[in-house]
DNA sequence: AAATCCGATGACAACGCTGTCATACTAACC
DNA sequence: GGTTAGTATGACAGCGTTGTCATCGGATTT
């Protein structure tokens, strides 16, 4: 029933260690051998001990996604991007939602590296982009793949996946512009997020291009959250002279804006245009669908985690060699406009 | 450092067999030692090895949870209570969707159990509901926790949560039939969900016990998905005799509900009355918010990881004991009524 | 006071694998 | 044909725990 390295290696009429060489692609292995083994480890179905491994390698057959993150389809998305990446390499997933408020997290990463439960770490923001985070997993000389948005800090060693917040921000504003809005208001996410600042300036920079001035009342704080966009929706549109399109930093907070103008019997996009960001399932939800920014979770994740798994592999292969400074790998993904109902001409004057 | 058992054993002046001892809270040791352990583990922040652990006492301190669901706030919540029950007892997470009607789930489920991996696990429907994966855990002679609806088989010595989708749906549709409504749809989820059943079941004492016949019309099958919730809603209200009200299966489909009913024009609750069930976060997001019914999710996972831990646990202590045969233990949830706005007064005829 | 028992502790093997190093083998060289 | 490089393979020692069993000492019994 329970199938071991000795099991495969009496099969195969080979010491267990050849059997190790094969199943972990080590070279010095003759072909008639390999596939000698191969043929025992596939007729008996087996398959390494997790925990043998981790305990005699000391390296890990797991990883660990760290996110704090209340967005239940960012996380679920994240997870199965990584999840897709890490069965294809016999790797487990650990998930680690954390507070990025607390001090906790030094204490819960350490035990993760220290206790060798983990080959390495992707990180999501804000736990990706705070230098104190990043900071620790240096110290503990871990493997981790940063996700970040582009205008974060980096230095050149780091693998990370960056995505291009200002530049789809740009694309969303330039829609909202070219439908002739001309007072446009910004519901800005969480501060604490890098992404904030990258969508506000992309923002930014469409309407500079537009030649039309970012009037500070029209740029409002907030948090990637529902309520958030609902209060910010409300504040802007109870001014004197209210916007006609909000860019929301988020579907979330998108949706909270439609619900607001609802609230005030503002029709969408008539009165009122709307885009959000992401691109989440729920844009497709709400009435009307939302004009968005399509975010790839899925793939950004599943690219993030196969960095982690490749350098975790290149440990046993490299190690000794080059003095570890060359350039990481960088990914860059930047979210396509996604045009539906909530958006349309600005009404007339 | 990395600190290990015998770190731990030099310091107190003891032998590792007695830390290991200590740290498991087997009896046979003197409380004079055991604070000595106990210091010396806190003063050097002693944690145990988990891949050590699983390699020598051939239990793991992993479990997993099962699921297919396409619901990212269900499947989050669940995570969260899991990971909170795990966290008080130093066990860990592997999260493990999975597809129901792929034939994998077997292979997939043998390889975490045989392997150690996981020491438990908690299954979600449709999962908990299929009797062929509880057989292959059965032969497999794992501890798992089922989360079901109360309506499903169960053999009297299994441990599991239950939830009362009957009496929750009951709840809800005399909720409706208290506002004056005669006719009201019934959208249904999927047919692999015991739960399925069961709220059409709750619906139908209620109508019988207000004495009002079930019309086969206005009961259409479907699946829990907004979609779904959308098709539904269209055909309900494209009778020649429309309902006037939708009782929709859960969140999201009423959220389809809401959203078919808005692209026809007609006014909720003024016109039609739509009620959930889950209340998941988003119920509290769609406009106008959502009747439904209110469903612990993140306490049912919290709860039925708390049974799978004390069962992991038992092995050691008891193991030897009784024959197994004693009734196992049950916990139930009723879903409790929220009433938001999507619910009002029948409209007068 | 000797015999008995039980609670407390430790020595040591085992878990299934990988890392290290030694050894056997093969091919290529002069 | 004998030597020299490799290249392929295996023996063996851990990795950090837990499980088993032996041992020690003090309390209880006779």
């Amino acid at each position: 029933m329970k199938v071991t390295i000795n099991d495969v290696a009496a099969r195969a009429g080979v010491s267990i260690k050849t059997v190790s060489r094969v199943i972990n692609n080590e070279p010095s292995v003759r072909p008639a051998t390999r596939k000698k083994v191969q043929d025992a480890v596939d007729a008996l179905h087996y398959q390494p001990n997790l925990a043998a491994r981790n305990l005699a390698g000391s390296r890990a057959y797991t990883i660990a996604l760290i996110y704090d993150n209340p967005n239940a389809y960012y996380v679920i998305n994240m997870q199965n991007g990584i999840l897709d990446a890490c069965k294809a390499r016999g790797y487990e997933l650990l998930i680690h939602p954390s507070n990025s408020r607390s001090e906790s997290v030094y204490q819960e990463l350490e035990d993760l590296v220290l206790h060798s439960k983990v080959a390495g770490l992707v990180l999501t923001p804000p736990f990706s982009e705070t230098p104190s985070v990043i900071d620790t997993l240096k110290k503990l000389n871990v493997d981790y793949v940063r996700i970040v948005s582009k205008t974060a800090d980096l230095e050149d060693s780091e693998d990370c996946i960056q995505v291009d917040d200002t530049a789809a921000a740009f694309d969303l504003t330039q829609h909202l512009l070219q439908l002739g809005h001309k007072r446009i208001g910004f519901l800005c996410g969480g501060e604490e997020h890098v992404s904030t600042y990258g969508r506000l300036e992309g923002y930014r920079q469409a309407l500079e291009q537009a030649g039309i001035p970012v009037e500070d009342d029209l740029v409002l704080k907030g948090e990637y959250s529902f309520d958030s966009g609902v209060q910010g929706a409300k504040k802007l549109l109870g001014q004197d002279n209210p916007p006609t399109a909000i860019f929301a930093s988020n579907d979330e907070m998108a949706a909270g804006a439609l619900f607001a103008a609802r609230l005030m019997n503002i029709d969408i996009p008539g009165q009122l245009s709307i885009v959000g960001f992401e691109d989440s399932p729920f844009s497709r939800q709400t009435w009307p669908k939302l004009t968005t920014a399509h975010q790839p979770n899925n793939e950004i994740a599943k690219c993030a985690a196969a960095l982690v798994l490749s350098k975790a592999r290149g440990h046993t292969a490299a190690e000794s060699g080059s003095a570890s400074k060359e350039a990481g790998i960088k990914r860059e993904f930047t979210p396509e406009l996604v045009v539906r109902d909530s958006s349309g001409p600005a009404p007339a004057e």
